[in-house]
DNA sequence: TCTGCTTGTCAACTCAGTTGACGAATCATT
DNA sequence: AATGATTCGTCAACTGAGTTGACAAGCAGA
């Protein structure tokens, strides 16, 4: 019996080449309205903590706070977020989506959801939220291991 | 309810995350004696189809030719890898793993399955089978997606 | 006040992967 | 056999995500 950690191997394995072909397929489909990968993913967090600090956002995202504040300038830039001043710390902000950015995050979700639910039709309730258990188990998992070593 | 297509946004979303992690830990675990990424792609795909040439890697792999070209010529410098004539095509080639190049991979993967045990544990055989079950069914769906647009 | 952590900003860099171009070889037609 | 399209190998430039280093300014605790 080999096997459920074969499958688990084989499963992380193919993370990498399904990442690959969700941008190819987000990109396509032109579901990102001129949003990077990074925009994007800032612009969900804002969306889900609105009023969040730049390092509030890091620690969201799990990215480094200079990636963080360049793409905070790009999204503040085209007008998607606005700063406003951080009453705890002098010299620092908050951020927030402007009704441009919610829009555009909006309308990225549902074509994202639309395109999704095709899939979801084929797999029960229960199957995609082992899926989904699985998979946050995993990021967690792989999150620590590199915090440890 | 939250309705399981929620759960499978989340979990998609994840994806890229959860490879940053993946990545992470494998890099800090030393796993990677000195292989990239993409050379590792390759010994793994060449385990599995000693022999294959170039292009049937770009088609297991679905990578790019001339990316899967510069990483034959980086392995086969390395000698991981060695190349020998197509007997079916002048100046094209078939591509094994030198005994080094198995003892790197085995290696390889013999430190991961170690570390992925350590997640297996807390999850039912049936739960990594689904797990893997919808892993590749989705790498399948967004493969799709991108090509049809 | 000194010390150490946090934040914002500028810059250089790595790494994965793509794209373009070109010549040689192969294959399919006629 | 001649031709035209496709395949393969190779060189090169490029994009995009994300990291790292450095520095100056603010903050908090001793």
């Amino acid at each position: 019996m080999t096997h459920s950690l074969d499958h688990l191997y084989d499963a992380v394995q193919a993370t990498r080449p399904l990442l690959r072909n969700i941008t190819a397929a987000v990109e396509r489909g032109s579901i990102r309205k001129g949003v990077t990968v990074g925009q994007r993913a800032i612009l969900e967090g804002l969306s889900l903590f609105p009023g969040a600090s730049a390092p509030d956002l890091c620690a969201k995202l799990q990215l480094k706070r200079q990636y963080v504040a360049r793409i905070l300038q790009e999204v503040r830039q085209a007008e998607l977020v606005e700063a406003r001043a951080n009453p705890k710390r002098a010299r620092s902000y908050c951020y927030w989506l402007t009704p441009g950015g919610k829009d555009v995050i909006t309308a990225i979700r549902a074509e994202e959801m639309a395109k999704l639910s095709r899939f979801s039709d084929d797999f029960s309730p229960e199957e995609l939220a082992t899926y989904h258990r699985v998979q946050l188990a995993l990021t967690q998992f792989f999150a620590d291991i590199a915090k440890e070593a």
